[in-house]
DNA sequence: CGCTTATTGAAAATCATTGCCAACAGCTTA
DNA sequence: TAAGCTGTTGGCAATGATTTTCAATAAGCG
């Protein structure tokens, strides 16, 4: 269920110490992680808080487009804080995973191009691109 | 394990009535469709066949190229011929699933391009274009 | 302060996918 | 045609991420 403006006025989000930390830990890197690996470092921090709560807050943070969600190759979805409001794209290293973000207006066209010429309308699109990182590529042929 | 061509020659792939029954399914239909989905079509035709054998062949042959896979939102894979052998990407009806190929020289090259700007290479990426095709965006006006 | 209700979170449920492995069946060779 | 080697099958258990349940807790309001 979506809280919907109702006649009695929108409810209220209210500021709970788990959401703050929550935030705080999303703020703190840059890179896609699993709802495990977020919890892990609430946990580690010594944040008290249950996977429960970290599973549905990630869950609201996406559908309120404040994440960036992402499949992991075996289905995990992985969550990062979204920086820019205006539409990115990802390029992440399949080795130590580090992502860049990067703008896409070629490819935005390309989409909107293409699926209007097969008939369709309200388009939206996913974009991944991944490769080896400068580091990893380096430390891949020294030790091949 | 990867069948190898080892000292005593390659292992040869054997024909199976289940290999065949799930080929000739897969080749009847242009949509993606979950494990479960074919493998029901394979027993409402009467054939004789385990969940489990349809995942494994699913599997192998999407490692070797011969079906396309795509995540669905809730994370399930989705498999589906893949009828050139060219490299493309698809255009997703959200209402019913229809999928069209297109071809994509122009995200391909920039892909390579961004990547290549961030550092990255041996590049690879995956586009997932979804929309209301023509037909379901019809039906909607009609009914709202 | 008291009340309403959003939020929390432990535990159980869900469910696609994989692992296990003994029985089975192509293919090859005798 | 028969025997043997080994790729394949498939029922079932295991895995593991995510969701649901729901009673206890606590934010924010008057």
């Amino acid at each position: 269920m979506e809280p919907e403006a109702g006649a009695g006025g929108a409810r209220a989000s209210r500021s709970t110490r788990q959401k703050r930390a929550l935030a705080s830990v999303m703020a703190e890197s840059r890179r896609f992680r699993s709802a495990q690996e977020i919890h892990e470092a609430l946990v580690g921090r010594g944040e008290s808080i249950g996977l429960t709560t970290v599973y549905n807050q990630l869950r609201a943070l996406a559908e309120a487009g404040l994440v960036d969600t992402l499949r992991a190759p075996d289905g995990e979805i992985l969550y990062r804080k979204c920086e820019s409001n205006s539409h990115h794209h990802h390029v992440r290293c399949r080795s130590c995973g580090r992502t860049v973000e990067v703008k896409g207006v070629a490819v935005e066209r390309w989409a909107e191009r293409v699926a209007a010429r097969a008939g369709f309308v309200d388009v939206d699109h996913t974009v991944e691109v991944v490769g080896t990182c400068a580091q990893c590529a380096g430390r891949h042929f020294a030790s091949a």
